[in-house]
DNA sequence: TTGTAAGCGTTATCAT
DNA sequence: ATGATAACGCTTACAA
C-alpha cells in the first residue's frame, strides 16, 4: 500500500519511507503493471482514434494532432482505420469492451441518419461534419464559413466562373456544406450559379482529382477557378490543368482546403483554407475527457457542436507570392 | 467458468447450454473486460508503433500498413510520436509497463551505438535502418540496392553530374547506406565522384529540399540529376528548381526513394523507389508475433534481419512518360 | 459437462 | 504514517 501511495504521489508517506521504496523499487527494477491498475481503476488510459485512412495526408496530419493532444493530457492513442461506413459502426461497438476510455470518431461514411447508432452508453466524440445535433458531442470543420471564404477569394482574384469540386451530396455532410458556402459566396457576388460548374467525383482523392479536371477541359467546361473541398483534391486538379495545358493561376486559378504540408511545395504552391487542425484536435481531447470523467451515468451537459477555426492562405495558384 | 468457455470457444459445452449463456449475454447486454482479461492473461493485444511523425507522408504511408497487418492479425495498433532520439528510448522502456505485447519502433534518431540500449527484455522489432546485427529483429529498406538503381536510372538517362541529397551521415544509417549505393552507381559506370556534389541536409523534408536546390543552383554548382533519398526532399527540389527556374527533366532530372502518394501526382511526376512497404509492414508483424509467442524466457532464435524488396518507378522528372 | 477456488497486481477503505 | 483486507473480472487447474 505505501508503495502504491509513493508511486502515486500520495500523501502521507514519510520521506525517508519514501526513499526506501524508490531505492528498492530501483534496485529491482519494478514496473507497475498497468493491466492490474487498469482493472482496478475501470480506466485504461488510452483513447481509440478511428479515422478512415492513416495514409492520407489530411489523416495522417489530424491523427498527429490528436496524438500530442492526447499525451498532453497523458493518455495514449490507438488508431484504428475503418475505411467503410460499416467500419465506423463497429468502432463504436469495439470501443465498448473498455478497450479504450473513449472514442474519437472521425466520420466520413456516415450520415444523419446514423446518428441514433452513435447512442451509445461510453464517451465518443465525432470529429467531422456529418453529425449535427447528434447523441454526442462533435467537433467540425469551419465547412460553410470557410467554403465561403475560399470562393470569395476566387472572385475577388477576378474569376467569374468559379467551379466547384466536391463529392456526393447527402444531406448535411462536408460537400453539401462546402457547396452551400460556395453559392453563398456567388450570390454574394450576384454571379450566376452554374448547375455545369458543380462538378462531384466519388472520392475525394488525387486520382479523382486530376481525372475530372481533364475531363472538363476536354468537355469545353467554361471556367476560369474551381474551388476543390480538400487539397488532395486540388492536387489532382493542378496535375490534370497541367495535362491539358491550362495555365495556373493565369487561365485558372486553383484553392484547395485543409492546408496539408505538401500544397506550399507544389508547384504551382496551392492557395487553401488553413483549418485549425491542432485547435480542433485540442477541443475533441478535451470534450473527450469530460466525457470520461463525468462519472454519474446520469445524463450529463447536453452535447455539444464546436466549429473550429480557419483562415485563407494565399499562395501562387490563385497569383499570390511562393 | 461455462460462461469463459462460451466465450473462449472452449469445447465441451453443451449447445443448448451455450444457446442459454448467449442468450443471457445478449439480455444484459454483457462485454467481456478486457483489463481483466489482459490482467489474467499477461498479454493485452495491443501493439505498439514508435515512428517520428504520423503526419508526414512517409509514415503515415508506413504506420497505415502496420496497422492493416495487425488488423489482420487481430492485434491492435498503439501509435507513439517520438520525435527526438530520446522519446526513441524512452518508448523502449514505456512499453516495458506491459503496455504493449510488443514494440515495432521505426528509429529515424538511434544509431549503432545505441544497440546496446535496445536489449530489452520485451519483443521489439525495429524497423528502419540503423542497426545492424544487433540484439533486436530488424526489417530494413533495400537502402542499397535501391539507391544504386536510383542513381543508375538517372545516368542511363544521360546524366553525367549527378548529385545526392541526403541527411546526416553518421556510421550506418539511411543516408550512408544511401550514399554508398549512389557512390556504386557513379563508379559501375566510370563517372567520377565529385565531393561536391554530394549535399548534406539537416532534415529530410520538403523544405529543406527546396532551399538546398536554390542554393546548388545559386551557387553555379554543375549537375544535371539529383538523387534525394526522400520523395519529401525530391518535392522541395523540384520546387526548389522551379523557382530557379531550371527544367525538369530537361535540364535536371530528378529522382526520389519512397513513392509517396503524392509523388505520382506532381508537376512533374517524380520518378522514384517504390519499396515493398506492405511487404515490410507484414514482416515486422510476423517477426514481433514470433517474439511474442515465443514463450522461453531463454535465448530464442538469433535475431533476424530482413531487407525488403523495391522497384523504379519511372516517372516525368526523369524523362518517363506521366 | 459444469462448477469451485485461487490468483493475476493494483488501489480504496478502514484499522492500527 | 503505515499496513491489512478486499475487490476489480477474468481464466487455469481441478473437482464434482
Amino acid at each position: 500500500m505505501t508503495v502504491s501511495n509513493v508511486i502515486n504521489d500520495h500523501p502521507n508517506v514519510r520521506p525517508a519511507t519514501r526513499e526506501k521504496v524508490l531505492e528498492a523499487m530501483a534496485r529491482l527494477d519494478y514496473r507497475v503493471n498497468v493491466a492490474a491498475r487498469n482493472l482496478r481503476k475501470g480506466r485504461t488510459g488510452v483513447i481509440g482514434l478511428a479515422v478512415p485512412e492513416v495514409g492520407s495526408a489530411y489523416y495522417g496530419r489530424l491523427a498527429a494532432g490528436i496524438i500530442a493532444a492526447a499525451e498532453r493530457r497523458n493518455l495514449r492513442v490507438s488508431i484504428e482505420q475503418t475505411a467503410s461506413r460499416e467500419n465506423e459502426l463497429d468502432a463504436l461497438s469495439l470501443s465498448r469492451n473498455h478497450q479504450y476510455d473513449g472514442l474519437i470518431l472521425s466520420a466520413a461514411g456516415l450520415s444523419q441518419a446514423d446518428a441514433e447508432r452513435l447512442k451509445v452508453d461510453h464517451p465518443v466524440v465525432v470529429l467531422g461534419d456529418r453529425i449535427f445535433g447528434g447523441p454526442v458531442d462533435h467537433v467540425a470543420m469551419p465547412n460553410l464559413e470557410a467554403a465561403r471564404a475560399a470562393t470569395g477569394h476566387l472572385i475577388e482574384r477576378g474569376c467569374r466562373r468559379v467551379a466547384i469540386l466536391c463529392g456526393a451530396l447527402e444531406e448535411v455532410d462536408t460537400s453539401s456544406l462546402r457547396l452551400t458556402g460556395y453559392r453563398q459566396a456567388l450570390e454574394a457576388a450576384g454571379l450566376p450559379a452554374d448547375p455545369g460548374l458543380i462538378q462531384q467525383v466519388d472520392r475525394l482523392g488525387m486520382r479523382d482529382g486530376a481525372e475530372r479536371a481533364r475531363e472538363m477541359t476536354a468537355s469545353g467546361l467554361d471556367f476560369d477557378g474551381v474551388f476543390c473541398v480538400t487539397d488532395a483534391l486540388a492536387m489532382g486538379v493542378l496535375r490534370g490543368l497541367a495535362d491539358a495545358g491550362i495555365g495556373v493561376p493565369d487561365q485558372v486559378k486553383v484553392i484547395g482546403f485543409d492546408n496539408v504540408p505538401e500544397s506550399e511545395f507544389l508547384v504551382p504552391s496551392l492557395s487553401t483554407i488553413d483549418p485549425d487542425h491542432d485547435g480542433m484536435a485540442e477541443r475533441a481531447v478535451d470534450l473527450l475527457i469530460g466525457r470520461i470523467e463525468q462519472t454519474e451515468p446520469e445524463p450529463g451537459p447536453e452535447h455539444q457542436d464546436f466549429v473550429g477555426g480557419f483562415s485563407v492562405v494565399i499562395r501562387e495558384s490563385t497569383g499570390g507570392p511562393r
